[in-house]
DNA sequence: TAAAAATGCGAAAACGATTAAGGAAGGTTT
DNA sequence: AAACCTTCCTTAATCGTTTTCGCATTTTTA
């Protein structure tokens, strides 16, 4: 490994001056600046990010914290699209990002935040995960810029898709469409949770139709098996609901293998609508209604808003970023007459 | 930011025994250790993993190279859930994972191996790319520990999915379900793809099946719509095959609604079969017929390897590690009488 | 032309850890 | 009692940077 002081011996100047030079600050003269480069080049080198952070305290790294029922969070398709976009910016600006160790194994175990201290990252993303976890909440109370996504601390910043609107949307829709009889296979209760269901029964309200409160099941999020049982319950009623809404778009997969198993069909005999706008939502047969995600713009948000605030902590509010989602009508919801 | 010097402040010892008893080290009293030990937690010390690793040139951080068409192939299903794994393991023994920055607008831009050098990556693993980029071969050729996946580099350990003994598996059981005109959509030419083909063209061949040249055709991976079209033109052929191969659950899905737009329906007019064995096979509608491929074993092997390559360099053979994938009968591929 | 300002560079400390070498105190062997 | 181990601790160097301060030298200003 080539270092500073290699080139420094090399080029006869002192280790500080092609420190300066590399870094181009002024203090050093025109000349011996472009031959130091030169010299760096030629040899081979390039800098030590451990020393540099050691001795700037910036690591130019952010932590990921992504945790899915003990998982990684990896292999959550609306999560994996938001990190991949996250990702992009992030490392457009110079950051690289490293996962947050979750492993319960590890001996000495670290919390996550003695692992954001001990990795020294500029700022943390957190997704996907239990938020009243206490070790989510120690790092949520530290001094570490953080963004959250899907979910708000008080005091931090985070990005949240509309989830309000979206299902505000979804609902008016399938209502339109004449459905009184609707159904909800909702996820486990969460803030995402709650706030779509306060649309659903909100949207309801405003066209004056009452369900029956067991139309509204807590299910689970990503959950094909569960949600297959879920919906036989409801197709299995007397007063069988005409349209189900499900958490998700795998979710709403379930739910199209139900239907099916009890010899319906899909939009003909029971309407069905998903969430999320998974690529595969638009490929399955028939295509299925749904709200679309912007991952793209979820995680973009988020990466600007947590570098902000890592290079201006000063200057930068926090605040609640929206992000509005789409509804895409596919042919899973039918028109009764 | 409480350091091992506060800690040798406190306990009036000399920053050396702080360190020394903090990792273990028998020049320390049994007292003196203790005494340090319960000291550093009360004072909420955390190591600081930039100093270690500056000083032992060991950081305790794997990079990760997955890039897939631009992004970080973190969306893309197979991989994501290799990554997974490897994470899970790699994570136990106290390694971290951080992404290798492939943005192609930071400046200065960082090749693949400057940036491993700059963090001092302990190992790399890499999946998912172009494996003829320089860039990558560049990494290859450098002396950090490697493993790649799917793809072996001639003087480099792997892991690869054993795609040959998959395919075979899978067209065997085809053939014994009666088809002799049997089709391929493979992905684009990769090592993959050929093992693929060799196997799928060596079973045809022991049962003395022939089948068009044009019924083999190079699609992509992952491309509903491009499969999409693949199939229409082979279900446009007055010699119809009756069983069609993807190149993966995804494109399969392509094939399927192709299919019922020309009116047929899977497995009676036409079969078709995956591979990989994403969750979602399994529930489509018909289960779809696919080889699972153990994304679980895959990235846990890739870990344990680069691990020995990286704490036991000297004893550690090169090799290339194989995991079979497993028949997922599924209900796309019918018995022709 | 003398004083002031600007320019270009180096010395050295610091970041937070690890580790080789050495030394004092006490115990054990001859 | 001399010689020799152990045990336990310290000193100091080191990893590769950045950055403050100071010192020449040159240039500008009065």
């Amino acid at each position: 490994m080539v270092s500073m002081k290699d080139i420094a011996t090399k080029c006869n100047v002192s280790v500080a001056t092609v420190s300066k030079a590399l870094n181009d600050r002024n203090d050093v003269g025109e000349e011996t600046r472009e031959y130091i480069k030169k010299t760096a080049k030629e040899m081979g080198y390039s800098p030590n990010s451990l020393a540099r952070a050691l001795r700037t305290n910036r690591s130019y790294n952010i932590g990921v914290l992504f945790v899915d029922e003990g998982r990684s969070g990896l292999t959550h398709d609306y999560f994996a699209n938001v990190l991949d976009s996250f990702k992009a910016v992030v490392e457009d600006h110079g950051y690289d990002l490293t996962f947050i160790n979750c492993s319960k194994k590890r001996e000495p175990r670290l919390s996550y935040l003695e692992h954001s201290r001990y990795r020294g990252y500029d700022g943390v993303v957190i997704a996907c995960i239990d938020f009243s976890d206490p070790e989510v909440i120690e790092l949520a109370n530290s001094d570490i810029p953080l963004v959250t996504i899907d979910y708000m601390f008080n005091n931090h910043s985070g990005v949240v898709s509309n989830n309000y609107a979206g299902m505000t949307e979804l609902v008016k829709y399938i209502v339109s469409k004449g459905h009184r009889k609707i159904a909800y296979v909702c996820g486990e209760d969460t803030a995402v949770t709650r706030n779509r269901l306060a649309a659903f029964y909100k949207v309801l309200e405003e066209n004056n139709i009452e369900i029956p409160d067991d139309y509204v099941m807590h299910g689970a999020y990503r959950s094909i098996n569960r949600t297959e049982k879920f919906t036989d319950a409801l197709l299995d009623r007397p007063d069988r609901p005409t349209c189900i809404l499900y958490s998700d778009d795998y979710s709403a997969m379930g739910g199209l293998n139900s239907v099916r198993r009890h010899g319906l069909s899909v939009p003909e005999d029971i309407s069905i609508a998903g969430y999320d706008g998974i690529t595969l939502a638009a490929k399955l047969q028939p295509s299925l209604t749904t709200i679309k995600q912007d991952t793209q713009a979820i995680g973009e948000h988020a990466a600007i808003k947590l570098l902000n605030l890592i290079e201006h902590p000063r200057t930068e509010a926090l605040e609640q970023i929206v992000v509005d989602g789409t509804l895409v009508p596919g042919k899973s919801v039918a028109e009764i007459k």
